[in-house]
DNA sequence: GTCTATATTGGGATAGAC
DNA sequence: GTCTATCCCAATATAGAC
């Protein structure tokens, strides 16, 4: 299951990349208001201009910011999916993303572009392709076979359409509340939930 | 347990209401962008000016914004919670938050206001104050005593968050893709993940 | 490809008339 | 309390030198 997108910074010129990185630590520092072409050079040690030489525009940059933070999060939960098997498996991918969730700085931004991305029709097609890609991965991981009954088939993916949700929703949560909120333990109950239900939704296939 | 605010529009005078409605239809419907003094005055028929006489700044004007979705977040979410018992009541309040999810306009721009209040300390304190008060809310929804044990408090905590994330994310989701995003489905896998996990959580409370 | 200088726009805020 | 007029600033974008 390829990633909806490659990578992005691959043969990127260096400049654009060192323009692209400046701005992924400004969102991610100061947010979507403090990201303006003045700040960008700064970081960068580039030049204001050079924005709009490489990405056309302000938006053209943001589109690029959101390919390669869909790029990075894509490489990163599918990392969590391999290499294990049966009952470890799912221990291992939630506790792959409690780790990732406490990282300062996952998600680079992602909160910030996301209420800019629902708005514009383009950004808003990368954005379902993520969620789609990834609840692909989910399915495939849970080991539904594409032929199962179409019922069987849309519990399934409101299974991983939940874990999706709460994945977000305990970063939102973390986020706002760095100092006490709890992440290991919502997902040590999210384990206790999935595993006292596994087998109704997965009969017979593990 | 009461909301952790007043409401804020009671004894606002009219003009400083019609402003309030004014930038909150303007962040639902164009987001944190189009929010300028001048869009406010526009949609309201009130003057510039004003928005500072009332609020004092523009950033008054937000914080007054997150005050009042958040209190009428908290009464929507409360409303759920009454006049039901036992077996029904878990459906009742998945099905409630299931149809405010579906609502256009629900959450009244609370996405686009997030980034920004997770930044600002006192926006974000009222954030903190909101989740407490959501989890406080769920805790007493779910029976559990002040005085229960400290393991099973945070055991139950933890599930409490878990709600409110998956809540947020499927709010996030539906909003990406209006169109296809099955709201319902995802929330009846949610009710039968918290039916099979019941009497783990609950032991001996009902 | 890089950079300077500048054009242009639109934002928030406020002084002061009414 | 309300409104006009205006100030100041910051932002994007680009023309054109190098």
């Amino acid at each position: 299951m390829p990633p909806p997108v490659g990578d992005p910074q691959h043969g990127l010129p260096p400049v654009a990349r060192a323009i692209l990185d400046a701005a992924q630590k400004i969102i991610v520092d100061r947010g979507f208001n403090a990201l303006t072409l003045t700040a960008i050079a700064a970081e960068s040690g580039e030049n204001k201009a050079m924005v709009s030489y490489y990405f056309g525009n302000k938006a053209g940059l943001v589109a690029a910011m959101l390919e390669a933070i869909i790029h990075d999060e894509c490489l990163a939960i599918a990392a969590q999916v391999e290499g294990t098997t049966g009952e470890e498996r799912l221990h291992r991918l939630l506790q792959g993303i409690c780790a990732m969730t406490l990282t300062p700085g996952f998600y680079r931004g992602f909160f910030d572009i996301l209420p800019h991305a629902m708005r514009d029709p383009a950004l808003r097609e990368r954005l379902i392709a993520l969620y789609e890609w990834y609840i692909a991965v989910e399915l495939g991981w849970l080991g539904v076979p594409d032929d199962a009954e179409p019922e069987r088939h849309r519990r399934l993916r409101g299974l991983a359409q939940l874990i999706a949700a709460a994945i977000d929703g305990l970063g939102v949560q973390a986020r706002i509340d760095r100092e006490q909120f709890d992440v290991a333990q919502a997902y040590e109950v999210l384990e206790l939930l999935l595993r006292n239900s596994w087998r109704e939704f997965a009969p017979g296939s593990r």
